[in-house]
DNA sequence: TCGTGTGAAGAACTTCACAGCT
DNA sequence: AGCTGTGAAGTTCTTCACACGA
């Protein structure tokens, strides 16, 4: 038994991999290499080759990889070899568009329920067969159906409380769309999408004009 | 003049710390200390520091930091000192929710115009003020209205070329949203959401357990 | 005494360069 | 000959630890 850490970025990479080897396999092809997926992806060769040798060998020397084979290997090291349940929490605009998004399913991510507090939108459709239940049945909704998965997109002011209520109902991971740091256990994995974010970043790169380097009068 | 290099990583934290300045503004607080910042945004206090460091001097020692002053550096640094004209590219269910998102107004990015190539869209308003305009005429409007900021939203399939057509427009910076690699000439920043990566990486975190160690068999 | 600002040390991540299969 | 897999070198980023000012 040997431990490894795998740093944070490589797994990033292992899903943009995979995305990349979906397009490919859609072409018609059936092989690729470190190279082509690095032209790709603008990364470098060196970079894939690495990432992909914290889990195992899937290439062949000389020749390069068997683009179902590597997309197999992949699905299993990111756990998408299984379906996961989701629920959606907080039927705003986002969370809507996010139901209607058509390319979760096809990765195994099936929702199977919606969540808001808001008593007009309970019972409704948010999207064809995911019906809408009301905020205050999530423990017991989010039990029944197994959810493993939410997608909190919930206004701020809500977001730490409604995370305290997705932890009590045994929830295993949590996409956290709103503008905030939520606190959850240890036990409970996070992750941050917050485009907001992505934009100032965006601005900070226009205005020091797309240089890394930012020059400071002394 | 001194030219020092600063982590990408860096900039997404400051804006995370503006957005946490304006959380604690409004709540009515005047200062804040590192210390205070890094237990509500769960980084170390050294982090804060360190990433203002690179900036200037902006706190005073042994009492912290002025919240209304280290917010105008902030936006000073970031770019949201002026207003940035956005436009919407691809009117599908994630970009009606974009344009009705009312927090970008607040940061100073006013969605100038949308556009998509369904004619039907075409004329309508996405959200309050926002027309849609035909994705032919693109490079017309995008010029007509100064647009510096593209939020791309269009199928992944066409993303390439109408980031091609963008480019043609003298845009500075585009906020990528489709799940591809886009290619742009290097004066154009791009900045790439993809909350399909997140969920994937989110559920390689559940799997793994939360551990950042993967075991391996001999 | 308290909290900032910052060199220096340390950790994490990336790239190189080449041995080893096919 | 071509492309992978990987230690080792190199780079980038984070954390420490303490001098300094309020």
């Amino acid at each position: 038994m040997k431990n490894i850490k795998i740093p944070k970025p490589t797994i990033k990479r292992l899903a943009m991999y995979y995305r990349c080897l979906e397009n490919k396999k859609a072409k018609g092809m059936q092989k690729t290499s470190s190279k082509e997926l690095a032209e790709s992806l603008e990364i470098k060769a060196s970079q894939i080759r690495k990432d992909l040798s914290y889990f195992g060998e899937f290439g062949k020397r000389g020749v390069g990889y068997d683009i179902d084979k590597l997309m197999d290997s992949i699905k299993t090291i990111l756990g998408l070899n299984k379906k996961w349940n989701v629920a959606i929490v907080g039927v705003g605009n986002l969370g809507s568009a996010i139901a209607n998004y058509t390319g979760l399913e096809k990765n195994g991510f099936i929702i199977k329920a919606a969540f808001d507090k808001n008593k007009s939108k309970v019972g409704t459709q948010i999207s064809a067969g995911i019906l809408v239940y009301d905020m205050d049945d999530l423990k017991k909704i989010c039990k029944e159906k197994n959810i493993e998965i939410a997608i909190l997109t919930v206004p701020a002011s809500v977001a730490q409380q409604v995370t305290d209520m997705l932890v009590e109902t045994g929830i295993k991971g949590i996409l956290n769309f709103t503008p905030t740091t939520i606190k959850t256990p240890e036990n409970i994995s996070v992750e941050d999408v917050d485009f907001t974010i992505s934009l100032k970043s965006l601005t900070y790169d226009i205005v020091s004009n797309n240089k890394d380097i930012y020059e400071l009068a002394e």
